[in-house]
RNA sequence: GGCCCGUUGGUCAAUCGGUUAAGACGCCUCCCUUUCACGGAGGAAUGAGGGGUUCGACUCCCCUACGGGCUACCA
């Protein structure tokens, strides 16, 4: 093995959003690629075709872009182990599997669902809820293994439906090594006869996941936790194809789980708690309905693999934040945690407000400019470039920028007026009314102009800058926030300034 | 129900037999700041329970409890 090339994968089934635990993963296994100088591929498992999503493949590869975890090999970018979408694989499955039936590993089932249906429910007792076709079982059953040789060739002759399904062996114990959890010892007895082959042709993810994987000659298979159970299937299927040499190292990934309540995180979780769950924003091509993404929500691409990494594994240090050069060097499959981990989206924008903090200027001018642009305010770049310094320490989400910049662009559209009312009187309204006066001859429209003027104002007038800085910060931004006040006023100008003091002073009336 | 995986503060978590059980998010207090943040200083808050093993267990073993996953011709 220490020789041989790395080779990782990431296999997600087109059928809609790609959820942050998928990303997880893939950004697991491009990790690992790119410690050990490997290839990151991606294959599509698009071998159920009720599910199958149109538009769903391109989706993926745009997330993984916007993530910069692009694989190195897929059906975007092909080699020669390809195709990479297993519904152009699907000649392979349907003789491996003959093959497995040949060698009397797997067997041919006539069953139709209804039969299915009738099975489970005439095994089903209170302690056995749901019966597997095992050993016991597929005695009963109608199948190559119950059926004479002339019923089997009469019955695919007259093209009956039918699949084909592994033969589970009594009494054996199937061991996994597995690079996280160590040995997991399953016992045949407890896992069925999975089908490999469905009616329509298409392999099931047992069969394509082991023979893409040694196909592809991937040499750690690596995904979440919830496929520990059928680890055994495909164990005795790399072995039964003759291929247990190749075999990759396992690792099974902790999942993801809600916030609050039990379970894994779906995004069913994200719209009820009001955070996304999907990298990216994603349009169901049936209905048109949107659902949230990260990106959209105003995450960085750095924060996102940020705290998705930090989600499950840690470097042993007290480190959190991590660029993805760094992440690659110091990621361990090994350090990965066993237990699941809940998702926390506070967390979550923490990671991104490090991440504005640590941007530069120049590195957040296009993103700002886009959120200011999709609120309708055009500004140019300088403009914009001397407002993010002022106003970035604030921001947790890229959308706040448009919060926090809007008021330097256009007159607030609301006004906390009550914080002002509070402690008004007409000794106030004096006092502004004065002060405007004064600006209107001001020549330097500078902070510190601004500052030095209304302070000597106050001063002459026996009135506590206190009482009327905050009310003045109302006036021009709308609230209590935003960068120091005679900064805002000198940036938008004397005849604003003038304008929305004046503005507040008629709804002070 | 069965099988499998897991369990350190509310959350993410360090510890790989010997520590006053780190750090971070969130929360609270104070400082900085005549706003809000940022920053700084503090604070509350943790080994599920019970048995072993050991001179010594968060750490190793067993049982129980709890949580999760799987139990499809879905992945």
């Amino acid at each position: 093995m220490a020789d041989k090339q790395i080779r990782v994968r990431f296999a997600p089934s087109p059928t809609g959003g790609l959820h942050l635990g998928g990303v997880r993963t893939a950004l697991f296994n491009y990790l690992f690629a790119r410690k050990h100088g490997g290839k990151f591929v991606l294959r599509i498992e698009d071998t159920d075709q009720g599910r199958y999503v149109q538009g769903a493949e391109e989706y993926i590869l745009n997330c993984l872009s916007w993530c910069g975890i692009s694989p190195d090999e897929g059906p975007h970018k092909p080699s020669e182990f390809g195709p990479y979408r297993q519904s152009e694989r699907k000649a392979r499955y349907l003789s491996y599997a003959k093959k497995l039936v040949q060698m009397g590993y797997a067997y041919y089932a006539f069953d139709t669902p209804e039969e299915l249906d009738l099975m489970r429910e005439k095994f089903k007792s209170l302690t056995n809820p749901s019966p597997q076709y095992n050993v016991i079982t597929r005695a009963q059953m109608k199948n190559s293994l119950t059926l004479t040789e002339d019923e089997v060739t009469k019955n695919i002759d007259n093209r009956v439906p039918y699949v084909i399904r592994i033969k589970i062996p009594a009494a054996q114990n199937i061991v996994l090594n597995d690079m996280i959890r160590g040995e997991v010892i399953f016992n045949s007895d407890e896992v069925d006869d999975k089908v490999l082959l469905k009616a329509d042709g298409m392999p099931t993810y047992h069969l394509a996941v082991v023979v893409d994987d040694y196909e592809m000659e991937i040499s750690h298979a690596f995904r979440g936790e919830e496929w520990l159970p059928s680890a055994p299937v495909h164990i005795l299927l790399w072995e039964y194809l003759g291929w247990k040499t190749h075999m990759p190292q396992w690792a099974h990934f902790p999942l993801i789980l809600k916030p609050d309540g039990k379970g894994k995180l779906s995004k069913r979780d994200g719209d009820r708690l009001g955070f996304p769950v999907y990298a990216m924003d994603w349009t169901d091509p049936k209905s048109g309905e949107i659902t949230k993404g990260f990106k959209e929500m105003g995450f960085l691409p750095e924060a996102f693999i940020n705290l998705l990494a930090l989600l499950g594994w840690n470097d042993g240090s007290s480190q959190e934040i991590f660029e993805i050069a760094e992440l690659a060097e110091k990621f361990s499959i090994e350090r990965i945690h066993k237990g699941g981990a809940k998702f926390d989206f506070e967390k979550a924008k923490w990671f991104n407000g490090e991440w504005i903090k640590r941007s530069s200027t120049i590195d957040l001018l296009p993103l700002v400019k886009k959120v200011l642009e999709t609120n309708e305010i055009n500004s140019s770049d300088e403009k914009i470039v001397a407002l993010i310094p002022l106003v970035k320490d604030r921001c947790q989400l890229l959308n706040d920028f448009y919060t926090q910049l809007a008021y330097f662009f256009q007159d607030p559209h609301e006004i906390d007026i009550n914080a002002i009312k509070a402690k008004w009187d007409d000794s106030k309204t004096t006092f502004l009314k004065e002060w405007i006066e004064e600006l209107k001859t001001m020549l330097e429209w500078t902070p510190l102009k601004l500052e030095d003027s209304f302070k000597q104002a106050i001063a002459s007038k026996q009135l506590k800058a206190g009482e009327l800085q905050l009310p003045l910060r109302i006036m021009l931004v709308g609230g209590k926030f935003g960068p120091p006040v005679f900064d805002i006023a000198s940036l938008i100008g004397k005849d604003s300034t003038i304008r929305r003091i004046e503005h507040s002073l008629t709804l002070l009336n």
